[in-house]
RNA sequence: GGCCACGUGGCGGAGUGGUGACGCAGAGGUCUGCAAAACCUCGUACCCCGGUUCAAUUCCGGGCGUGGCCUCCA
């Protein structure tokens, strides 16, 4: 059985879904305005990781995962203004990309991707449920929930709103009745986007769109709600609130699920820090799934450092790896190995985990012909769980980022030149070509069937 | 100020009330023309101070330190 620590709860919890035949999870994806950053990734894969898992335990069919893009925020108005590109283009762009890098870290797509622009209606309605039961309020041209309606509200955060505020640095809105209150709708200006609704013409708030997307698509109780830390508050205790108060009190989230952040040296990575990794740039020098071993070398609820040491660290390891299966194709298909289930079953612990691939591949390595290949595919079956070894080993060696350093055929020609004077026992010259394709970042490795090389 | 984490060997990073996970780096060796890869061997790690215990890195209390949230944020 799996075990997830529940953030509401604030212990490991056996995991027991609503319903076994429709488990459902729910993650809070990004704002669409600009490029995500590593940090970002961290969350999606651990959560593509859990998607996985689920679906091993479930069915690939039982499991409903859907990640939100918010696409209508004031940021984006900010940038839409800035650089004059409409909205639509920008979120579209920006959503794009987003999928095409995660798809890098192979990620698996999920299985909806709902946006706030598409839900409008559904929040309309979800906010006059909420002001007719008398939990949010109307006060100049916006609506706002009202926290001291929700008995709970702080659980998840661990503090009530008047401790929050006692020492903390925020304006409170003069039309606000509690200072904790936050918007569930507000107005638009003429020249901000706007839909027409009961409170004339205006946009959500941000936390809206989310209980108004998981109503809709999931249903009032869902098996897991999950994200960053940093979501914990004020986000998710809203959310809670929301959809509570929407529901007669049923809980929004049978499991809360948060991961840790990465850093960067002393610091969190953060976009308003300026010290962020992008994909977009960490993809041109390393391959996807180098980066997600990287991100899942730590446990997701730790915080990570991101180094470049790290991912030189996760690029050796994989390679040790796709080294067995270069040697040994497996051939069958087999079930992942309990050992590793079983630890990334506890919690999705990763780095226990990742030792047992490397326990895995040490029983291999001391094998030969058919139980090697069986052994490299019991291997490779614990690894696919946790989305590695996607790739072909030999173009895991000889890949280089978007066709970077000499050619492979260059590389052969080399190669044959090389062969040839160690026949004629040329050492020297032998020894220094295989010093100028090290220096181009190519590795030989001379073998009983000749030479053969890979990038290091 | 409130709330919440965390402090493990050169580095990254698990875990546990009692025989030093795992990886990277490093040292020695086997193999090799030399390398690489592979294999073998090598580490007296658990912030400090009390307490509980036969036994604490692991539990409890205190201290110190670091980080996060309280404002958009994975």
């Amino acid at each position: 059985m799996m075990q997830i620590y529940d953030s509401l709860a604030r212990e490991k919890r056996l995991f027991v879904p609503g319903d076994p035949a429709r488990v459902t999870i729910y993650v809070c994806g990004p704002t669409v305005y600009d490029h995500a950053h590593i940090g970002n990734f961290r969350a999606a894969v651990v959560f593509d990781l859990l998607f996985r898992l689920l679906r091993r335990r479930y069915g690939e069919k039982a499991v409903v995962y859907a990640r939100n893009f918010t696409d209508i925020d004031d940021k984006i108005i900010k940038a839409s203004q800035e650089t004059g590109v409409p909205i639509s283009e920008i979120t579209a762009k920006y959503a794009r990309i987003y999928d095409e890098e995660l798809a890098a870290f192979n990620c698996l797509p999920p299985t909806l991707k709902p946006c706030a622009t598409g839900h409008i209606a559904e929040m309309i309605s979800l906010t006059e449920r909420l002001v007719a039961m008398g939990c949010a309020y109307v006060a100049d041209g916006h609506v706002l929930f009202s926290v001291g309606k929700f008995r709970e509200y702080g659980r998840l955060s661990g503090a009530d709103a008047d401790e929050r505020l006692a020492g903390a640095r925020v304006e409170v809105a003069p039309y606000k009745e509690n200072a904790a209150d936050f918007v569930l709708w507000k107005p638009s200006t003429p020249d901000e986007p706007g839909w027409e609704s009961p409170w004339g013409r205006g946009r959500p708030g941000w936390h809206l769109e989310c209980s108004a997307m998981i109503e809709k698509a999931l249903g009032e109780t869902i098996d897991i709600h999950g994200g960053g830390q940093d979501l914990k508050f004020p986000h998710h205790e809203n959310e809670i609130a929301q959809s509570s108060c929407a529901h007669g009190g049923a809980p929004l989230a049978r499991y809360w699920a948060h991961n840790g952040f990465l850093n960067m040296g002393a610091d969190k990575m953060s976009k308003s820090l300026g010290n962020v990794a992008l994909p977009r740039d960490l993809l041109k020098k390393h391959h996807g799934e180098t980066l997600r071993f990287a991100l899942l070398s730590a446990h997701y609820r730790q915080p990570l450092e991101w180094t470049d040491d790290l991912i030189e660290q996760s690029k050796k390891q994989l390679d040790r790896f796709y080294r067995l299966f270069n040697e040994a194709p497996p051939t069958e298909i087999v079930e992942a190995p309990e050992s590793v289930v079983l630890s990334l079953e506890d919690d999705m612990n990763t780095p226990e985990a990742i030792a047992g691939l490397h326990d895995l591949r040490d029983i291999a390595m001391q094998l030969n012909g058919e139980p090697k290949r069986r052994a490299a595919a019991r291997l490779k079956a614990a690894g696919e769980l946790m989305g590695f070894f996607a790739n072909d080993p030999a173009a895991w060696f000889k890949w280089s980022p978007q066709g970077e350093g000499l050619s492979a055929e260059a590389i052969d020609a080399k190669l044959a030149e090389r062969a040839a004077a160690r026949k004629a026992k040329d050492f020297k010259t032998s020894d220094i070509i295989r010093d100028e394709l090290a220096a181009q970042g190519v590795v030989i490795e001379d073998g009983p069937q000749g030479a053969t090389w890979r990038r290091g």
